[in-house]
RNA sequence: GGGGAGAUACCGAAGCGGUCAAACGGGGCAGACUGUAAAUCUGUUGGCUCAGCCUUCGUAGGUUCGAAUCCUGCUCUCCCCA
């Protein structure tokens, strides 16, 4: 990838390699990919109503492959959404009701659309569902049709079930892996798709595809030749879960994870991680890939990969909201450039704030900073008097960007456009409280 | 079914009649140092009208001037034997 705009069906597997976004492939894969423009796919169950970053990385396996030329499908799994995926799962799960896995496969699939391109002339994505086809077939004629192609010995020599062996493993997930080797199959006749792809954990899963296209397509019109290429899970150095920050999963929808929090998800990312993280979610060349990791200042190199996510995932003007909220709230700026701010920028930058609304007279009823912080606002900064005494006194807490030095100082601050006040606990937790009339 | 051990704050774990709002470790939070990083150091981690008071040690009672600590019932967990 030493030419940017070198993307061949062949190189595929180069970039994916440097990027180190491989972590196994069936023997041929290479071969496949270089043959001949490939259909792809990967699975996303409807598990909530949005993805979130630890699904991206997926995402961009198939992005990449569209990029160089392949044909990327992506499939929502309605139907094995119901059942249950147990890899990776210590235990039974507990079933999703049928009205929810529809709202959810609503929402995954309208983010799925911002990444892949279904308007390309030449290898446009597919969106499929599993659901059209699982939908139809009755329980009988699956079990003539499929089941007969698996051993039942093959099937439990898979991690995932071993693992649960001991602890229990309901039928219905059992099976899930039959169903996800079908999905393949059914693509594989009627799409021609040969490859499928997935994070690490989904390796037992796609190879009962190949191997269920192998045993039951071979010798037929096709030769029941199928791939399958897994992308490392992603790790943290400190050993903690990829794609959590300390208020949960960071989703990709702008309700569930402010693109404020989107965008200060990716400054924070350690430095350590952040060499693997550009190089799977950032759609920059090498070079200024590479360009980036030199950076003396890693700072750089995460702002330019926080600027590039947000804005695709969210939108351009997300994005500058959230930068000049951050420099705002980060930056030295004193207090008479945030009074300057006018009414809709200000409420537009401070969105993703935590935020409470509470009466004029209930403001001028507080005795003092500790009462306002915690009982006032209705616990939005402070769920206790003692936690926010304790915090003063640590010197943790400002208001408009001025430090609190004492907790008996009387609850009477400028507000910000006669309306707002700026509340920080400690360095990262910023609070927006609203005083109406 | 028989025998044994245990249930302590976010987690692990001390305490075994007063000096216990409860050692210690982890985690969380904050401060310093920095780069909104890591590491390190410091403080803090039940509530309040905060140098004082109130409510907490599985649960319900009891003994005592006084109980997390002793007694009884109940609930739950773990281990051993059948």
């Amino acid at each position: 990838m030493t030419d940017s705009s070198a993307y061949t069906l062949s190189n595929l597997v180069e970039e994916l390699r440097w990027r180190g976004m491989i972590h196994d492939m069936t023997p041929g894969t290479e071969e496949q990919l270089a043959k001949e423009k490939t259909l792809g796919y990967i699975g996303f169950d409807p598990t909530a109503r949005s993805l979130h970053i630890g699904n991206l990385a997926t995402v961009m396996l198939l992005v990449h492959l569209q990029r160089h030329g392949h044909q990327p499908i992506a499939l929502v799994g309605g139907a094995t959404g119901m059942i249950g995926d147990p890899s990776g799962k210590s235990a039974e799960r507990n079933l999703l009701d049928v009205e929810t896995l529809r709202e959810n496969q609503e929402g995954v699939r309208q983010q799925l659309e911002k990444f892949l391109d279904f308007k390309a002339s030449d290898n446009p994505a597919i969106m499929v569902n599993n659901y059209d086809w699982f939908g139809q077939i009755g329980f009988l004629e699956f079990l003539r049709d499929a089941g007969k192609h698996l051993t039942i010995n093959y099937m439990i020599a898979k991690d995932s079930v071993k693992k649960r062996l001991e602890t229990g493993l309901s039928f219905t997930e059992f099976s899930y892996q039959l169903l996800q080797g079908y999905d393949f199959y059914h693509l594989y006749q009627h799409q021609g798709v040969k490859l499928q792809m997935g994070g690490s954990d989904q390796w037992g899963n796609i190879t009962t595809g190949t191997e269920f296209i192998r045993r039951k397509a071979s010798g037929g019109r096709h030769s029941g030749e199928a791939y399958a290429l897994t992308a490392p899970l992603i790790t943290k150095s400190d050993g903690s879960k990829f794609g959590k920050s300390e208020s949960g999963n960071v989703w990709l929808d702008a309700e569930m994870t402010s693109p404020y929090k989107f965008y200060q998800f990716w400054l924070n990312v350690a430095d350590e991680d952040l060499s693997r993280l550009l190089r799977v979610f950032s759609l920059k060349t090498q070079e200024e890939i590479e360009a980036l990791e030199q950076l003396p200042n890693p700072n750089e190199a995460k702002r330019a990969l926080a600027e590039e996510l947000t804005t695709r995932i969210h939108s351009a003007e997300d994005f500058e909201n959230a930068r000049d909220a951050s420099t705002i709230l980060f930056g030295n700026a004193a207090l008479e450039r945030i009074q300057r701010i006018d009414e809709k920028t200000l409420l537009e930058v401070f969105e993703g704030l935590p935020q409470e609304t509470i009466s004029r007279s209930e403001y001028e009823s507080a005795g003092n900073v500790v009462d306002l912080l915690s009982e006032t606002t209705h616990q939005l900064v402070f769920k206790s008097k003692g936690e926010a005494r304790r915090m003063i006194q640590q010197g943790g807490v400002s208001i408009n960007k001025e430090k609190i030095t004492s907790t008996n100082a009387e609850a009477t601050f400028p507000l910000l456009q006669d309306k707002y006040l700026l509340v920080q606990r400690g360095k990262k937790n910023h609070y927006l409280v609203r005083v109406v009339d």
